[in-house]
RNA sequence: GGGCGAAUAGCUCAGCUGGUUAGAGCGCCUGCCUUACACGCAGGAAGUCGGGGGUUCGAGUCCCUCUUCGCCCA
């Protein structure tokens, strides 16, 4: 695992054989009696005819990087893979599969087709885990579960017989959501609104008896073959004398009677409501109470049915609206269209237009159940980030309404309910049962299965072996992070704390961690649909694990969306390419020169450390704190920019570029530099680990340090180290820093060319400032391109009086000048003419922007309540502040005078 | 209709408990292939913190209001 680093930064000789390495040295596997504190996420589990998607790289991404930053903080931490089986997606991908051969699910026939999505499953379900491995994905692949597996279908009808016999499944009629393309229920959860340009339309019916009318108002039309009364507000003087009457309704021979009902809204439409029971969950209501008929109109497929005069029969749903408006139109019954819009449901798995419709289903009681997993949010047991997804949450709970688990599918867990016909009697059990218990006759099995989010909102529990008491479930039951997308907040997280709280007596996870949606630039939801997708493979393929990693982590923040370009790959994914390059490259310097071996830095003297080793030694230790206080709070892009500045700007642009000199061998203290750099660049190396995996485990274990065959995503999270902290090196190299970079930013205003070398005169504030710069001479001239610095005669107070010997120099003239916040002056001689016009410009600019900030200043200390009110600590640092800017104001106008600047 | 969120540089976002000359990445401009890195180095430009009002000694930050955008539920 230790070949020599390759020139150019090539992801995929490094990734696949360190994943391997990883797996094959188990290093993600935890046994449940393994020590240490548990943190166990369990990973949604991706559909088993899934294809990694963008959204996948992010949530999956982000649940590797807490479960190795936990991991490494020594908690006993496992992550919990596994597929769903995917009810009517599986079902539809195999039945498009068989359509290609001009076949239906119904040609093969139930259980041919069962076998046929078997073998399709059996080929491809592993696909999408495959896929997690090339992105780096930790989990620990010996507990991979798959949601038909037969312990999972053990429990899935665990959960239904024991919901069952408390009373809380139960077999009722209602309005459900039928897709007819699917041609099965889905969950209101299951159905997706979607904003519509529709239009209203007004009919008119005429009353049975006198030459009266009611015009009432629908968005659906066609569904007036299926009317059983006209409904009105009780309230309403318009219609109340009508209640009671009848109606003769178009197109049908059927007498209908208008009734009083308070839910109808008399400011809607005509006031007055065409009342469909069969079609409409709120005209059921209407229905139930008026004991009005209901009359489905509709076959499965959304057609109409033998209910409807002939001449409609068969006609598609919108066929047969146009045709009813047409023949109401002739009549002279159709008042009036409006466009109006609206919400329609849609199938979230195909977006067929959803159709309601009155069937015969099995439904979960959750009002009872929803109470405890309100109760553990209100008191604390389960927390939401960001925060308010909580009350999103409670909402839903507080007004929940009943689940229909049953799907007109043959893909996925049947119904354990089994009928007599003899007797009539229904059988729920966990076994299969062969005979009638009370007759003895053959039995039939309910046909239907359950909805898919019935096995899923186990998972946590029958991932672990539960109905069995296992040692998994007791170790790692409850888990401690649910890392999710908001849109299945309903669908999937809260039932499964329903769910842990039913079954396994406590929350399934403590914390929600709802991150945000990947969008393109016109921040659309990527979709197969508008061909607008993000593939991950192809990302990583291109540019590495790593690199996507990077990217995706450091460009969302908590409950913000992710913006990338599907057209743009390169430019979407610059930030996770440069850096990771960038660290490939210091890796590389640092190692070619750490060949002979680093002192470990206990065996450096502390007396002996330059300042630089001082400085880039407590940036560390802030650094450790940064990176891990954020991951701690799930502010994943924070702890990573923590790491990400320190590495490029610190360590990389300051600290390397310091000991340059001392690594070559041209200035004493070489031991020292190799054992901190190595030091540092382990630390720094550790920290993000837990963000780009791949490339700090390459370059981790080729630090001279690092024992052989040991890995850094099981080395040891760092903690800061208190005696490393400095804070008057960092004062003295931050002040270093300032002073190098006047002396750049001078060189490139007068277009030095970076070849030419300058002169650089210090005319020191502080006798400590002149006897720093004298210090760290080379240093300085090294990076400002200098030939030499020279200190210049500066007032008798501030002479350095530690180095004796010291030569002043004159000013130099002519002479470009900056003024250093510590109210050092330092001059880059210059050539040529014209310099003191640019000098006297620029200077005046600076005294005009000083000049502005001293008068605020002044302002803000010169209101007596400010003084008086302000906590003291705040008006000494402004006082501060006031006096460093008048005395950098002063230097300015003597630097002014002296260039003899006129105005 | 109800609920929630957002508006800060060209773009995407930080700015956490009200107090620094408001920051980062990408993009842009200038100069440089300086022996780890041009996926780079050095320097730079770019902001009425959506509008208005209020609280406060002090507001990007807290409150009200308006505007715009987004999400969820009915």
């Amino acid at each position: 695992m230790t070949e020599p680093l390759a020139p150019q930064f090539d992801p995929h000789t490094i990734e696949a054989p360190l994943y391997a390495w990883w797996t094959e040295r188990q290093l993600y596997h935890v046994p449940a009696d393994a020590p240490g504190d548990p943190y166990v996420i369990q990973m949604p589990p991706p559909n088993v005819t899934a294809a990694l998607h963008a959204g996948h790289g992010l949530t999956y991404t982000i649940q590797d990087v807490l479960i190795r930053f936990e991991r490494m903080r020594g908690r006993k931490a496992l992550w919990v893979p596994g597929t769903d089986h995917g009810g009517i997606a599986t079902q539809n991908v195999v039945e498009r599969l068989l359509a290609t051969q001009g076949q239906t699910r119904f040609d093969v026939g139930r259980d041919a087709f069962v076998d046929h999505v078997r073998t399709f499953v059996a080929e491809t379900g592993g696909t999408i885990l495959e896929q997690l491995k090339a992105l780096g994905a930790s989990c620990d692949w010996s507990r991979t579960y798959y949601t038909l597996d037969p312990a999972l279908s053990r429990a899935v009808r665990e959960a239904f017989v024991r919901l069952y016999d408390k009373g809380l499944i139960y077999r009722g009629k209602y309005i459900v959501n039928w897709c007819p393309r699917c041609l099965t229920t889905l969950s209101n959860e299951e159905v997706e609104k979607e904003e519509r340009d529709a239009q209203i339309w007004q009919l008119r019916y005429p009353l049975a008896e006198g030459d009266g009318s009611i015009v009432v108002a629908t968005t659906r039309p066609e569904t007036m073959l299926g009317d059983t009364g006209i409904a009105v507000h009780p309230g309403d003087e318009r219609y109340r004398s009508l209640i009671g009457r009848m109606v003769r309704l178009p197109l049908t021979d059927r007498l209908i009677p208008i009734v009083g009902d308070a839910a109808v809204d008399a400011t809607f439409g005509t006031g007055a409501v065409k009342v469909t029971p069969a079609h409409d969950p709120l005209d059921f209501d209407i229905g139930a109470r008026n004991n009005l008929a209901t009359i489905d109109v509709l076959t499965p497929d959304a057609r109409m049915n033998e209910n409807v005069p002939e001449r409609f029969r068969a006609l598609d749903r919108l066929d047969a609206r146009k045709r009813v408006i047409g023949e109401l139109d002739q009549l002279g019954l159709l008042v009036q269209v409006e466009p109006h819009r609206h919400a329609v449901g849609h199938c979230y798995r195909c977006d067929t237009v959803v159709e309601p419709r009155l069937s015969d289903q099995w439904f979960v009681k959750m009002t009872p159940l929803a109470a405890p997993a309100l109760a553990a949010y209100r008191d604390g047991r389960l927390r939401f980030i960001p925060e308010f997804q909580g009350d999103v949450y409670a909402n839903w709970l507080e007004s929940i309404r009943d689940w229909c688990i049953s799907r007109q599918l043959w893909w996925g867990h049947r119904i354990p309910v089994w009928y007599c016909d003899a007797c009539s009697t229904t059988i729920v059990s966990r076994q299969d049962p062969s005979r009638c218990a009370s007759c003895h006759g053959p039995l039939r099995q309910d046909d239907d299965v359950l909805d898919t989010w019935f096995s899923s909102w186990l998972v946590p529990l029958s991932s672990l072996g539960w109905p069995e008491d296992t040692e998994d479930l007791r170790a790692f039951y409850p888990s401690s992070t649910m890392v999710t997308a908001p849109e299945i907040l309903f669908l999937w997280v809260s039932r499964m704390i329903v769910a842990g709280l039913e079954f396994g007596g406590e929350v399934p996870f403590r914390t929600v961690y709802l991150h945000g949606t990947v969008r393109d630039t016109q921040h659309r939801k990527m979709s197969k649909s508008l061909g607008n997708g993000i593939d991950p493979t192809e990302v990583i393929a291109r540019h590495g694990a790593d690199a996507l990693r990077y990217t995706v982590i450091s460009g969302m923040s908590v409950g913000t969306d992710l913006m990338l370009d599907p057209a743009d790959l390169d430019t979407s994914f610059a930030p996770g390419r440069h850096f990771a390059n960038k660290l490939w490259n210091i890796g590389r310097f640092l190692l070619g020169n750490l060949e002979a071996g680093a002192a470990e830095l206990d065996a450096i003297r502390r007396d002996t450390l330059a300042l630089p080793d001082r400085w880039i030694l407590s940036r560390l230790q802030d650094t450790i704190d940064a990176s891990t206080r954020n991951y701690e709070r799930f502010r994943l892009n924070d702890g990573a920019a923590a790491v990400y500045h320190f590495l490029w700007s610190d360590f990389a642009d300051w600290y390397v570029e310091h000991i340059k000199p001392r690594l070559y061998g041209t200035q004493p203290g070489g031991d020292a530099a190799r054992a901190v750099a190595a030091y540092v660049f382990d630390i720094a190396l550790r920290l993000l680990h837990p963000v780009m995996p791949f490339i700090t485990e390459t370059l981790w274990q080729r630090l001279p340090n690092s024992a052989d065959g040991a890995s850094i995503s099981v080395a040891p999270w760092p903690v800061p180290d208190v005696t490393l902290r400095d804070p008057a090196a960092v004062a003295e190299l931050t002040a270093l820093q300032e002073l190098i970079t006047a002396v750049r930013t001078r060189r490139a205003e007068y277009q030095i060319p970076p070849g030419e070398k300058v002169r650089t005169y210090v005319q020191a504030s502080t006798p400590a400032f002149a006897d720093l710069v004298l210090r760290e001479q080379s240093t300085v001239s090294q990076l400002t391109g200098s030939v030499y610095v020279r200190l210049v005669d500066p007032a008798p107070e501030a002479r350095p009086l530690s180095v004796a010997g010291v030569t002043y120099y004159p000013v130099p003239t002519p002479s470009a000048s900056s003024i250093l916040s510590n109210h050092s002056t330092v001059y880059t001689p210059l050539d040529g003419s014209g310099i003191k016009d640019r000098e006297c410009q620029r200077l005046r600019a600076e005294a005009a922007k000083l000049a502005e900030l001293v008068a605020a200043q002044e302002r803000k200390l010169g209101n007596a309540q400010f003084v008086a009110r302000a906590p003291a600590l705040v008006v000494a640092k402004e006082r501060d502040k006031l006096a460093g800017w008048r005395t950098q104001a002063a230097v300015l106008r003597e630097k002014r005078q002296a260039l003899e600047c006129t105005d």
